[in-house]
DNA sequence: CGTGATTGAACAACAGTGATGTTCGAAACT
DNA sequence: AGTTTCGAACATCACTGTTGTTCAATCACG
């Protein structure tokens, strides 16, 4: 684990701790931590005081994005793998922002697609891709996320039919349905499933156990839900194609 | 100079070369001129074949993005400073796509204002910051270069309205006007400024000598022209402000 | 179909970059 | 005023990316 991660869960944990702590708890210096501080408060994960740091996080919110990237990595790789099994060449996709869809977007790298990516990270994996067409979505991209959202982004999905949507989610039951934790994202995802004629939700196990602020969609509007997770029952019951990978 | 590019020059000059010549004209292994090749190759400024490249550029058309962006970047670096002199904090501003608006963009980043830049490169050098609104239009990004371009950004530029319009532009004259090498390019620029109240061109000297196949606009629409050559006396007349950075 | 040239994969050497620790003067809190 | 904390500056180290070398595979041409 990193030694942002350590430093931002035990913050979030304690409240608010001291500098010598952390650096004791790390096993690193002072000066080392005092730099971590600055670029997590520069992220919005905790806010500074003159000897330590207090967390900023929120319960029922979401850890930065840089923080979530390299979590879990083994099984956000396959399950983008199954992911990408399933969309064919000469499709056209919009692909949802998270750390998930990211993984599909390098997946998809060389393939021969029509791919609108919601959020920047995906953009620029793809942007130096000769054989895909590419295609931006306006908006407002929300900081560290580098999600697309607002009235550009609603406009740009409404003007547009896709063969395939693949969304990722915070949080997916089968009675609460697909939930996001960020009310303009839930926006966002909504207006990619309305513009799509198949939606493929990629869910890692983690996420079926949580539920989140702002409802998306209910379960009977996805297609296919590709997971990693083996207890899936309750998706399937709702009539769901469940991949698992 | 950097290799590829005495590489690139080169290979333009000849109209092809083998991989023996390249290597005792730049001084490096036949091995590291063939790692070039195929990267210019990947950027489609050349075509390999066995022994050596043969040159893809065309006249009129301009060199890729990744060469050009370190030519004269003390030029650049002036230029661009005086265009973000004249942008008051507060204002919402359109940016163009190349090199020298990449300046402009990097000169902003902690600024307050609200920016919308029209080629990926900019978007990314603007994506951390935390001070200003970045808008991204949207669009299908030309290779290499990341400028924005299509429906979907024109789409974007018609339902906004800006106070400042920053273009860079491929040639300038006052019989010919402000003028690109690509036609979608043009196109874009076109909407751009009539999307802003007020619009500034940023300028190098060369391009004051040159002019491009795709007319953009009459230098009467234009408000202000940055550059840093002395003998701008036509544009002068034409009615223009010139500031010589 | 053979022969010589060309290619690219694999490895080694090297330089440049980023991360970490240490020191020390300045700033802040008590 | 005294103590603590902070951050700038420099040294060190690991790592990444670039270049060169070697060699087996491939290609073009006779």
């Amino acid at each position: 684990m990193s030694r942002l991660k350590q430093i931002t869960e035990a913050v979030r944990d304690a409240g608010s701790l001291g500098v010598a702590d952390l650096a004791s708890l790390t096993g690193a210096s002072e000066m080392t931590i005092r730099r971590d501080l600055e670029i997590l408060a520069a992220q919005g994960v905790l806010e500074r005081y003159r000897g330590g740091a207090r967390s900023l996080l929120l319960r029922g919110s979401e850890p930065p994005f840089a923080l979530r990237s390299d979590d879990n990595t083994a099984a956000k790789r396959r399950i983008a793998a199954a992911v990408a099994a399933l969309i064919a060449d000469g499709e056209s996709v919009v692909l949802d922002s998270g750390t998930t869809c990211l993984e599909v977007a390098r997946l998809l790298h060389d393939r021969r697609l029509t791919v609108m990516p919601l959020s920047l990270h995906a953009v620029n994996a793809l942007s130096s891709s000769s054989t895909l067409t590419l295609l931006v979505p306006g908006g407002r991209p929300r900081p560290g996320e580098l999600a697309l959202t607002g009235p550009l982004t609603l406009a740009s999905l409404q003007s547009l039919r896709f063969d395939t949507a693949v969304i990722g989610c915070c949080g997916l039951s089968a009675e609460h349905g697909l939930t996001a934790f960020d009310l303009e994202d839930a926006a966002v995802k909504r207006a990619a499933i309305t513009s799509a004629r198949r939606v493929i939700a990629a869910v890692d196990a983690s996420k079926l156990t949580r539920t989140a602020l702002a409802h998306v969609a209910a379960v009977s509007s996805l297609d296919a839900v590709v997971t990693d997770a083996e207890s899936a029952e309750g998706l399937a019951a709702a009539g769901v194609a469940v991949v698992t990978a």
